[in-house]
DNA sequence: CATTCATTGTCAGTACTCTGATATGTTGTC
DNA sequence: GACAACATATCAGAGTACTGACAATGAATG
């Protein structure tokens, strides 16, 4: 049962100022949220979260970064990236030791374990990769990119 | 400093991989999360968040919704709303009393305080809504909406 | 009427993300 | 060498958001 008695001016999901016409934030929030809840179960039965998949992925690529490094390449916090790399170490998915020359620096490295765990997660993601892309027009797809870059790196402090 | 010593290789933010090749979910949570923050400094001294001025609009525009109906319009959980209302309801903005008919359901309003803290909210948002339509060209901005109601949409539970 | 089912609200637990503050280590300047 | 400036890591606190579980209310079915 609905709280109030005209339930019917509930606009639907996508529809009025909660579809096209409504806030860009509120669009961005809600579409973010959904791919990442798609993430989240395709993921879900590995352990592993879309966050700390992307960290893996970056690990991956550039071995040996700090979780500074790591934060900035992220656009986040370093107190953000701190806590799941600490997930990610006590599940075993990665690695820190001493910098040899900086005695504060601990550089992250992919475990073995981690290494087969992220090949795993990214035939899943890409999988949801590609069911969104059906969905959407080449046209707008290429469109979506260029503006999400840019909402991103406009103020991107 | 940075911990490896190729620091060269990391690619900028909006390049590469990390640009608009990379994936879209890495995409959609980078700007999400920027524009979320531009908007959380935006409100940060009237002591709104983002999701806080989401849902007073919405109880603006539905008066007497309870916490399911707003879960349902916003697309989150009813335990996720319910934490957000605890705060809106401690802070003043909001009240709830008990549905005449049915006993277990709690009807939300928004306080007169709250309406007014509203439409400063809403002034400071315009305002950062406008910045960002500025830098994305129109039919972009079109796409845009266009793809993120898609996205959101799609498996909406 | 009794049982079942759906809805509502809420508790507990986990993870992500921010701000603010603190301690430690490195670098550059005097 | 002493001191200031900067980078790194981390603690604490708050808000957002999920899953899982539970009790209470109302509706539907037998």
């Amino acid at each position: 049962m609905n709280a109030s008695d005209e339930s019917t001016m509930l606009p639907k999901s996508g529809e009025g100022k909660r579809g096209e016409e409504g806030y860009i934030g509120y669009l961005l929030r809600q579409a973010a949220a959904a791919y990442r809840l798609r993430l989240d179960r395709s993921l879900s039965d590995l352990n592993v979260t879309p966050p700390q998949f992307s960290v893996m992925t970056m690990l991956n690529a550039y071995p040996g970064q700090s979780n500074a490094d790591i934060a900035r390449v992220a656009l986040l916090t370093p107190q953000t990236t701190s806590v799941i790399i600490a997930n990610l170490e006590r599940a075993g998915h990665i690695e820190r030791k001493a910098h040899e020359v900086h005695g504060r620096i601990l550089q992250i490295n992919l475990t073995p374990a981690g290494q087969r765990l992220l090949q795993t997660c990214r035939s899943r993601v890409h999988a949801v990769e590609q069911e969104l892309a059906q969905n959407i027009s080449d046209s707008d797809v290429d469109a979506l990119r260029r503006s999400l870059v840019t909402i991103a790196t406009i103020n991107a402090t």
